[in-house]
DNA sequence: CGTATGCTTGAATCACGTCAACTGATGTGG
DNA sequence: CCACATCAGTTGACGTGATTCAAGCATACG
């Protein structure tokens, strides 16, 4: 295949140009995925990894009773949904889509020929996945520390960023076609909660959300209310203010 | 300094001989430090990192409220403790002993070299960040999807099993000096709840602690309730059953 | 000794979850 | 084309699991 001709956004616009186009070389193909399904499972052997070029993923892991999961990650435009799974070949969870999906796919063997030539590139393919590593960090924190209506403000501001950060989200506007029970799984509370905190939010002039839209009124207040600091994402020297 | 004479325990236990050498040999000092000590502090520049010998340590965020921080991440002997921060070069996160602690530094630019000549090595070292994620996603799923026992019980059930890799835990029987505040930021709820499911767990017959020590007395059933499932930290080939 | 720190327990409160009913939108098959 | 099912969202009533506040103890330490 020749290299595909890929946006290099968000988490991958991080990558230097060299890196990027080495990188590029060892995609085997670009698939597109419809919305809901599960593309890997846990505990498969995995010889290949995924970046998300077009679309939202997620990560999960299966909860304690048949219907209860828990969403561990959620993946936007830019990132490498399942690199970690390179150096050890599987998975601890499943991946699945939200909408449809377009997606590269990088074989491990490519990859791993391509960390042997160029060292430096795969110190920066590793610092993606140290890079998910403090996303998680930070769902710990949401979960672990907030008040559901901080673990919702928080949860919307690092939507934002990260869209923000992918182009797809302008003036605080972006679509996020998630349903408040996707929400309740990624914030550990019920769909019933998080319509009721929504409501607030909305009340309070903060933000609103309508068929998968996402409208923010006050980012300010938002963060404030989500004890969010969007540098635990990124270096202080890429910090980007405000909308 | 000449290659120190160090146990490859718990998650070091991993490493091929040839990795583990080749690693040593890049350790500069081998240092002590007494127990709740700020050792890291996030956004700091960082230009080494650190293997945990001996003793136990924390990883935390400055949580909303002067007094609440929340526990992101617990460090037993054989892990390294800040190796994330070798590609980017800084943390997101607080580091902390929680007792005496003795640690192996391992200067970046050291690192940097190794990978560069033993790009393996460099896979090797990345694969242990990886499970450090896995087990990051594992502390999603405990605070987010489990109740206060369950929440108890499956953190109880992690460590025994973390220690026991690391030869730490014998017959069910293993030493954490956590105080009951510490728990309680480990697991998202208050250290008076902590108390309570404590006494819970010790009426069902499971586990007990006093000062320091835990003693599990029916590992199967902890797990039950903890919902606890050991191969999110190892592939089935790894899976030590029982104790 | 006295003071600090961790553990333990009770009582009051409240933030959430659960259950249930109703709505509107979308889709499907007879 | 309509009857019916399904699924996301919304709201109310109710129960409960967890927090908070408070007090009492034990132990370690200067």
């Amino acid at each position: 295949m020749t290299r595909p001709d890929l946006d290099r956004r968000g988490m991958s616009a991080r990558l230097s140009d060299r890196d990027w186009a080495s990188i590029l070389d060892t995609c085997s193909e670009v698939v597109e995925i419809p919305a809901r399904t599960l593309v890997s499972r846990r505990d498969e052997p995995l010889d290949r990894s995924l970046l998300l070029v077009e679309g939202l993923m997620s990560r999960h892991v299966p909860g304690p009773y048949r219907d209860r999961r828990e969403m561990v990650a959620l993946e936007v435009p830019g990132d490498f949904v399942d690199l970690h799974s390179f150096p050890t070949g599987r998975l601890d969870h499943d991946v699945s889509t939200v909408d449809d999906c377009r997606l590269a796919v990088f074989p491990h063997s490519a990859l791993r020929k391509l960390v042997h030539i160029q060292p430096e590139t795969g110190i920066a393919l590793w610092s993606m996945t140290v890079t998910d590593s403090a996303i998680h960090r930070y769902w710990s924190f949401r979960v672990g520390a907030l008040p559901a209506m901080g673990r919702m403000a928080n949860f919307i501001a690092e939507m934002e960023l990260r869209l923000r950060l992918a182009g797809l989200a302008h003036d605080g506007r972006f679509s996020l076609p998630l349903t408040q029970s996707d929400m309740g799984e990624a914030c550990g509370m019920s769909a019933v909660h998080i319509n009721r905190v929504l409501r607030d939010l909305r009340e309070d002039g903060c933000c609103s959300i309508q068929s998968g839209w996402i409208e923010i009124h006050d980012l300010e207040r938002l963060h404030r209310i989500g004890h969010f600091e969007p540098t635990f994402l990124l270096g202080e020297q890429d910090y980007i203010v405000g909308r």
